[in-house]
DNA sequence: CGACAAGTTGACGCACGTCAAGGCCGGTGG
DNA sequence: CCACCGGCCTTGACGTGCGTCAACTTGTCG
């Protein structure tokens, strides 16, 4: 429970001009004046530890963050203290919308590495709908792209067995990583704990490591040192009988 | 089985001046301009029968709906026929934005119940967003809302036991339902089979069909010809541990 | 050196799933 | 009119997937 509260602000050191995500083909080119913009709604950086929570459950967030690099996750905690994460933060990723639409945050979020953010002020954000339709579109097409992605997790941790969950997720993960330029030499490498897996598929911990044994021995990943590596995308994929991620521009605000 | 496509088409009953959702006190109210737009975006009426698709998993949509009257619920089908309940819709919910937004449907929509609702056409949401940016602000409003009801439903899955997600699943229809003013004479009733129940919550039909028994046992619901009626939303609540929901002034598109 | 976080493994129990049978009711056709 | 059927709910018996408990390992950091 060291919930450490970690951060650091500093100015802008990645201009959006020349910011290091853009460049990506997965997502989509703007306008001049849609980067002009972003630049200008962009106050900072937000620079935050490993294990450290950015946001919480219940809170007013005045602000709104892009993950510019890192990994982290959204979680929502139940009186008792069982867990559940909801999904996985990546670079590209929005940060904060329901609390700056809604006001109040409901669920929780924590760094699993080394985050680095973009902040944004949620007041700008009317300026944003008011005068970047463009923008505003993104936003919300970003808002329903995560709403696919809880479908699908909901439907496996309502409907697949442990293995096929597994399975899932870590191809899920994967498929998402790469498609971010994640792959740090080929293989990918997911800095995440079995509880954290647990957690997410709705497993005890325990249960989770007999399972993730089960897919070594089927040679699918690999788990090494505090993280997970995938050797067969395609084989956790059939097994767990998932389609894939649809392979689709993204914006990226 | 008898996924009929039945429908009907009409040219509008209810003008969106006169709509009869307008009135409720959650929604909040809309400019003359805004009203004036959404009444000329509206291109008609669409008549579901009870038990018939709406939208189907794969297809493309052109439109996008408001759910004037009725029931329904969105879900996702593994290829092997498993189910799962992803939320349910009613009085003021929006079907299709993903469909409309990122080109494929990824869930299918049923009726619960006989189902009016109103049609929208999908390309002219981009007038929407370039010249109304309140409404704009509202349709990211709403899928933000529907993000935060499948993160709470996805915690209910992955970490309540089944006596507890029951109860949760039951206190969120009937409190969701009661904000539209859905309660017939006083009580709520929800016409829901237990099978829905069931692939809501990802437990079988006769474990599902047990912990009802206990929930009536508790004197908390009741259950009659193809309906649920709650009796005790408080204890459901607090068997639960949900917290409920939060009470804010929602747009009405 | 101890302390702690993360992973591993076996033993055992319980909350679920599965199978099977039957009841109730409205609809349909003889 | 009854006979039959299919949808929905109900209940018991039994099996199993997963949870819980507990002990041990390994690596890291002080």
């Amino acid at each position: 429970m060291a919930a450490q509260q970690a951060r650091s602000f500093s100015a802008r050191q990645f201009s959006c001009e020349k910011c290091p995500l853009r460049p990506l083909k997965v997502f989509r080119e703007f306008e001049k004046e849609e980067l002009a913009f972003v630049s200008k709604f962009k106050k900072g950086e937000l620079a935050v530890d490993k294990g450290a929570t950015v946001l919480v459950e219940g809170n007013h967030s005045a602000h709104l963050y892009t993950v510019l690099s890192g990994w982290g996750f959204r979680y929502k905690l139940m009186s008792d203290g069982r867990r559940q994460i909801l999904n996985y933060l990546m670079p590209g990723d929005l940060i904060g919308l329901q609390g700056s639409l809604m006001g109040e945050m409901q669920h929780s979020v924590e760094a699993l590495s080394p985050l680095l953010l973009c902040m944004f002020e949620r007041d700008q954000l009317h300026e944003l709908y008011r005068n970047y339709p463009g923008l505003a579109y993104d936003i919300t097409w970003i808002a329903s792209r995560e709403e696919q992605m809880l479908d699908e997790n909901l439907l496996s941790v309502g409907r697949r067995t442990a293995l096929e969950r597994a399975a899932y997720l870590i191809a899920f993960i994967g498929s998402r990583a790469k498609t971010v330029g994640l792959n740090g030499k080929q293989a990918i490498e997911i800095p995440i704990t079995q509880q954290h897996i647990a957690d997410t598929l709705g497993l005890s911990l325990v249960h989770t490591n007999k399972t993730l044994r089960k897919l070594m021995d089927r040679e699918l990943i690999i788990w090494r040192d505090g993280g997970c590596e995938i050797l067969d995308v395609d084989g956790l994929m059939r097994l767990a009988r998932w389609e894939g991620l649809s392979e689709v521009l993204r914006p990226l605000v």
